[in-house]
DNA sequence: AAGTAGGTGTACAGATCTGTTTCATCGTCA
DNA sequence: TGACGATGAAACAGATCTGTACACCTACTT
């Protein structure tokens, strides 16, 4: 194994062990002895173990774009069935037999100094998220794609904690795609500020 | 102090400090130094520190019963006002500065064990949170109240760990009171199932 | 007034956790 | 081939954590 590999397999390991079991109560022993990866080593690459845990946060933004972003693109063309593809991918997200909710989330609860590095990266990924949500809105013959953006990002988030409380055994992303679909439509009756609206928009 | 006010006054110290630093990373001397009891004592009324978290989280239900859903009937008597109050108290509790979010959402990021008695309690919490929305809900001329009442929960939950990743500094709240708003006035447009209506509903 | 339940304080045991150190080994590149 | 950086295995240090043990004190009840 090359040295990136072994650095990006512990950040791996990391995450799906601080996503199953949380950050303090996962040991580096836990993790070196999953990833097969000596003590030695970890600190090689990193000086202690919250330098592990950022380095986790910071990944794991990336995986959630290229999975998370890119099935919902995947889903559909047009903005308005992607922004409600989101829940539908949410969805299919709680459901699995290994969700435990958001490591970002996770992270906040356990580590909630006021500014510390972990709380910028989960803004950032929070942020990220937002826009996500908002370019998609921005296609969409409304008055405040930004305000909606926000909205159906309070519905996702909303979604996520509620499916980790009760172990994705209940329908909150089905209902959370309800209430979206009756934002967006309410959003759309709303008289929108210009005359030159709907760049490109594709209303079903 | 008389035997039942230490007790008390230890799960009180222990729910402060389980918000603000979670709960592996919350010693039990850190506990008891607070709390200004002896470790003995501690150990008197709990047989460990699990018994003593799920204490905190059983205790905290009845305190959030008696704060929040207290301060949102007090706001308003009619029904439809007090699911907006929700939004509002929710608000308040955000900008202070000790807010650090839901003590059932950060325990199960660290307790995610499927089946254990700490899951059992929030799952509670939850249910009776979504109950109290409901019985409002039930109140106003809709056709699924019980729809309704999920949508806005999911709405507050997001709320809670939007405002708690940016430390109460957004505007979540406001958000999620015009997303409510939405979805309320949206459910009232949609045809009830029977004549018979509103049971004892006061609409504004 | 005395007994007793409950409490304090401290020391301690045993486990666990982070991080360091030592020494041997492996792989790669010059 | 030889050198060097990366890795493994394991012991170790120091801190911290949970939970227990012991001796003594306090306050209330009878």
């Amino acid at each position: 194994m090359a040295r990136l590999d072994r650095r990006e397999h512990l950040i791996d390991t990391a995450i799906s062990l601080f996503l199953c079991n949380g950050y303090h109560a996962t040991g580096i022993d836990t993790i070196l002895d999953k990833a097969g990866v000596s003590k030695k080593t970890l600190y090689h690459h990193f000086r202690s173990k919250d330098e592990l845990i950022l380095a986790a946060l910071k990944k794991y933004d990336g995986i959630f774009r290229n999975n998370f972003m890119r099935q919902v693109e995947a889903r559909s063309e047009q903005p308005y069935e992607r922004l409600l593809a989101i829940f539908d991918v949410a969805g299919d997200w709680f459901s699995q037999n290994n969700f435990y909710g958001c490591l970002y989330i996770n992270a906040i609860g356990e580590f909630s100094g006021p500014d510390t590095a972990i709380r910028q990266v989960c803004m950032e990924f929070k942020a990220l998220l937002c826009r996500f949500i908002e370019d998609l809105c921005r296609e969409l013959p409304v008055a405040e794609p930004l305000t909606l953006a926000q909205e159906l990002a309070l519905l996702l988030e909303g979604a996520i904690v509620t499916a980790q409380v009760s172990q994705g055994k209940n329908h909150s992303a089905k209902i959370a795609k309800t209430a979206a679909t009756a934002l967006i439509a309410q959003a759309r009756t709303l008289p929108l500020p210009d005359a030159d609206q709907a760049v490109g928009s594709s209303q079903p």
